[in-house]
DNA sequence: CGGCTCCCCTGTAAGC
DNA sequence: TGCTTACAGGGGAGCC
């Protein structure tokens, strides 16, 4: 599933073919990529909208906050909203190319080298979701950058130049919840999910469910260094999964499984110290730790 | 505020 | 063997 790295990954594959690609028509196979969990239902206008809100537009660089991406359109006004949810890939195409199976949505566009090519997106389960969006700039955040209105409540993220650790180890500090959850919380800080929560924690060895409030800050701190590095060397494994005719995202054939401590290693010996790793639930998320190196009281 | 639960979706895998 | 059920996960909504 798509994290940081990933979703960074795919920013830079986009920026290698987007920026001042003309859209010359927008195909929704599945209008429901378009709603949310809680707004399934897409009304044709919306969709419709959509379609001709696109159309005619010309894509600037493709930008990124946490695992929420956008592409800018050239009045520097809208955007194209992008979250990829569990599954959500984008694809470069020939225009003729057959269909992948789970493609929702193609965008035929048109280069400035004069060279057409079909922007699609693929999402097996479509938990994505794309959007056309206004940009602002969020008051909340130390940061100038513009997004998507939809995305205003996102925190910024530990790859944004401007993201201060230690403010945010203060922020940390405030939560009573788990420090798995706030790490969760993309609203403190964005870009971290399920695995990258487990491989930080036990890198800082610290437990899931150590109360944020009551870790000594050298130990947050540690917890957000950590992640901040294991999101930093995944992108430097992952950063090369895109070619001319296709964008590898979701992370099966990739780094993920060699470079990984604890996520999915249930049962395996750990690698510090060779006690099997053990599976528990944090917030209703699987959770992988070394019960020796992640001591509750540390 | 925080901690639940549910929902969205579908491929995989376990259970009967 | 073939069906049914559980489960996984990000994020948002709603409830206590």
């Amino acid at each position: 599933m798509p994290e940081l790295p990933e979703v960074e990954s795919v920013r830079r594959g986009l920026a290698e073919w987007l920026p001042g690609a003309r859209v010359d028509a927008v195909r929704l196979y599945d209008p429901r990529i378009l709603g949310t969990a809680s707004q399934r239902i897409i009304a044709p206008a919306a969709a419709e909208a959509f379609a001709t809100g696109i159309t005619g537009a010309a894509f600037d660089v493709p930008a990124r906050r946490g695992k929420f991406l956008w592409v800018p359109l050239a009045d520097h006004r809208r955007a194209l909203s992008v979250h990829l949810g569990m599954s959500g890939q984008f694809r470069i195409h020939e225009p003729g190319d057959p269909l992948h199976r789970h493609t929702r949505a193609d965008f035929a566009c048109f280069a400035p080298s004069g060279r057409e090519f079909s922007l699609r997106f693929v999402d097996q389960r479509i938990f994505g979701h794309l959007g056309i969006d206004e940009l602002t700039v969020p008051a909340q955040w130390n940061s100038h950058l513009p997004v998507p209105a939809q995305m205003a409540h996102i925190a910024p993220d530990p790859l944004e130049a401007s993201t201060d650790l230690e403010a945010i180890a203060r922020v940390v500090k405030t939560k009573r919840s788990a420090i798995k959850s706030v790490l969760l919380d993309q609203s403190v800080l964005s870009g971290i999910g399920n695995i990258y929560a487990d491989e930080a924690l036990y890198r800082a060895r610290v437990h899931p469910l150590a109360q944020a409030a009551r870790l000594r800050i050298s130990r947050v701190r540690a917890v957000l260094e950590s992640a901040r590095e294991v999101m930093l060397e995944a992108l430097a494994q992952g950063g090369t999964s895109f070619d001319a005719l296709y964008v590898n995202v979701n992370g099966e054939s990739g780094y993920f499984d060699r470079s990984l401590g604890v996520y999915g290693r249930t049962g395996q010996p750990c690698l510090r110290c060779g006690t099997l790793i053990t599976r528990l639930v944090v917030g209703g998320r699987g959770t992988h730790i070394c019960l020796q190196c992640q001591k509750p009281q540390r």
